[in-house]
DNA sequence: TCTATTGTTCGATTATATGCGAACAATAGA
DNA sequence: TCTATTGTTCGCATATAATCGAACAATAGA
């Protein structure tokens, strides 16, 4: 694989990014992409096998949470926030303030 | 049984509403909760075997989102706009504007 | 007391999600 | 070219969720 298919603004849907942040774990990533622009898989620093990482990734990734770019080995990561608030104004925040 | 549990308010959770929210049936009882200040189980009308709405409902009141009433062998129920605010300021009003 | 109404609970089935280790892919750097 | 690094994908196991029909519980009203 050399990129990833990341849904387009228009088809980010509410119960996917909800369902997306439904969970701990992807909760604590958008928490920690909330304070850097972009932050590699490895900084993340999960207590959980590397391949259960990925499919948390691939979860906020494909539910349009959070884009991922390659750079050589590395894949950088950011969260969504423009396309979030275009698409559901307020909603991030009010997430973001709630696990602060 | 005569009453349910309703997880009072400083139990709520951010990620067991997320949760509770990411369902497309959910969403839509939230959706009408918000229309009126109560409504019964057979006013939402909905497209699915009564044992299947019962399981929604007992979703949305376990995480704490709505609230019932019993009133002889109807059942009101209400969104618990108020300790939803409290806990997790804007989260409800933005996804009752996203889902509008 | 009997019956209809309202909604839940039980038990089972099927579908999704989470988690892991092992194998794999791509690149960087020696 | 070989090796280390970074992260994904595959295959599998287990857990959780969604759904249904049938049985049940509580109340209202005849």
């Amino acid at each position: 694989m050399r990129q990833y298919q990341h849904p387009d603004r228009d088809n980010i849907s509410l119960t996917d990014v909800l369902y997306g942040l439904s969970d701990p774990t992807r909760l604590q990533i958008v928490k920690m992409l909330a304070t850097k622009k972009e932050i590699t898989c490895g900084e993340f620093c999960l207590e959980m096998s590397k391949s259960t990482q990925s499919h948390h990734y691939k979860v906020l990734r494909d539910t349009g949470i959070m884009y991922t770019r390659l750079e050589g080995t590395q894949h950088y990561n950011s969260l969504r926030r423009e396309d979030l608030d275009a698409r559901f104004p307020n909603l991030l925040d009010s997430i973001l303030d709630a696990i602060k």
